[in-house]
DNA sequence: TCAACATATGATAATATATTCATATGAACG
DNA sequence: CGTTCATATGAATATATTATCATATGTTGA
């Protein structure tokens, strides 16, 4: 914990910033966290027009597929993704149309 | 760089995925990045509804000026806060409504 | 059941990141 | 000018993160 900050700690639930609580902001840090990093927002780029299997999206991204799963498996925990079996494959596709929001948003902000 | 992948790498500006080139991408991820982080956002939050100074950012968030002050740089090399002086303070704010944008569609994100 | 393919996972090493401490810069005012 | 207050910055340390390698798991079909 890269923390200190002379404590008698607030708990996180009741310290507000703005109108939020801390808890809140921290949450959401770690959502914007999984979208700031090239490979997994290559990865969801990747699925945005339809699912794909892990062979398609390394070959995609010309990436190894240890290095896509282990990406893979974060986005899935997060659930931003999910995921079908379909005989040895496995199909990702984006989970809701929330992400595609957000990275549409991101697309228009770097666009601009 | 933890990076390798047999290369012969093509350029980041020709190899597309979805319609992106990898370069966007890479801009995208930097965005979110900034704000991946829970000091960043907190900060971001508290300058919400108007400008503050870094002490006041400081006993807001109650973490040490250092702290801040490196974060403050980050974010203003990143173009998301302005700063102006006046005095011995220097006065922080959103650089604009995008910013408020992207945090408001986060809050959204986390409260549904 | 065994071989071959597709994907997942654990450990490791390289790198990036954030906070702290100490100190520097810069403005204001006696 | 020298002191004080406000902020910035550099170095060091701790921690987190990512890609890689090796290997495990799970599926299919002969």
């Amino acid at each position: 914990m890269p923390y200190k900050h002379d404590d008698i700690e607030e708990c996180h639930d009741c310290h507000l910033i703005g109108d939020v609580t801390e808890n809140e902001l921290i949450d959401l840090a770690e959502l914007f966290k999984i979208f700031g990093d090239s490979t997994r927002i290559k990865i969801l780029f990747d699925l945005f027009h339809g699912e794909k299997n892990v062979s398609q999206i390394c070959e995609d991204l010309e990436m190894n597929q240890s290095a896509i799963s282990h990406q893979l498996k974060i986005l899935r925990t997060s659930k931003l993704v999910g995921a079908r079996r379909d005989g040895k494959s496995i199909y990702y596709s984006l989970a809701d149309d929330h992400v595609r929001m957000i990275i549409e948003m991101g697309k228009e902000h770097i666009e601009e």
